[in-house]
DNA sequence: GCCAACGTTGGC
DNA sequence: GCCAACGTTGGC
């Protein structure tokens, strides 16, 4: 089975990609959609490519690549009544929110910025610049990979 | 099950 | 800060 390929949002002022690199794994912790949970939970596998992506900056785009570094596991934030995830709906034998762990891969030579996408025609039909789209965590072709990986 | 109200996302 | 898009909630 060829690995698949995501793209992951973030915001920088919260946790950028080089705070991924720092750290070098992380739990993609508070992800409360159901079709971004569904993604990792039921379709990421370990070794899977992610587009890491800045969003809500100042010039949103990839800035870097990332990988799924786990299997799906239970959020623990939504246990945690202290969290601002927490979800009383929520119960250990019956979990309603699942993640992966993503670890970082490689800096790119520079960042791949939204506006450099939106120009190339090859990815008119990425869902990342569908309109009204807000999913975090969104499946990327491989096709679209490889032709963003040479807009660089 | 419908749908209005409300909250969130994220580019600009 | 604005606002379009869209998901969720809750009354009925």
């Amino acid at each position: 089975m060829a690995i698949k390929h995501w793209l992951m949002k973030s915001e920088p002022d919260v946790f950028s990609f080089s705070d991924l690199k720092k750290k070098k794994s992380e739990p993609w912790t508070g992800v409360r959609n159901y079709q971004a949970r569904n993604f990792m939970r039921d379709e990421m596998k370990t070794g899977d490519l992610i587009f890491f992506y800045h969003s809500s900056c100042e010039t949103p785009g990839i800035a870097g690549i990332a990988s799924v570094a786990s299997a799906p596991y239970p959020d623990p934030t939504q246990f945690d009544k202290k969290s601002e995830y927490f979800d009383p709906k929520a119960t250990k034998e019956n979990p309603r929110w699942f993640l992966v762990d993503v670890r970082f891969e490689k800096d790119l030579s520079r960042p791949i910025t939204l506006e450099e996408m939106k120009n190339e025609k090859k990815l008119l039909e990425m869902r990342l610049l569908q309109r009204g789209n807000r999913l975090s965590i969104l499946p990327v072709t491989s096709e679209e990979f490889e032709t963003i990986l040479k807009l660089i």
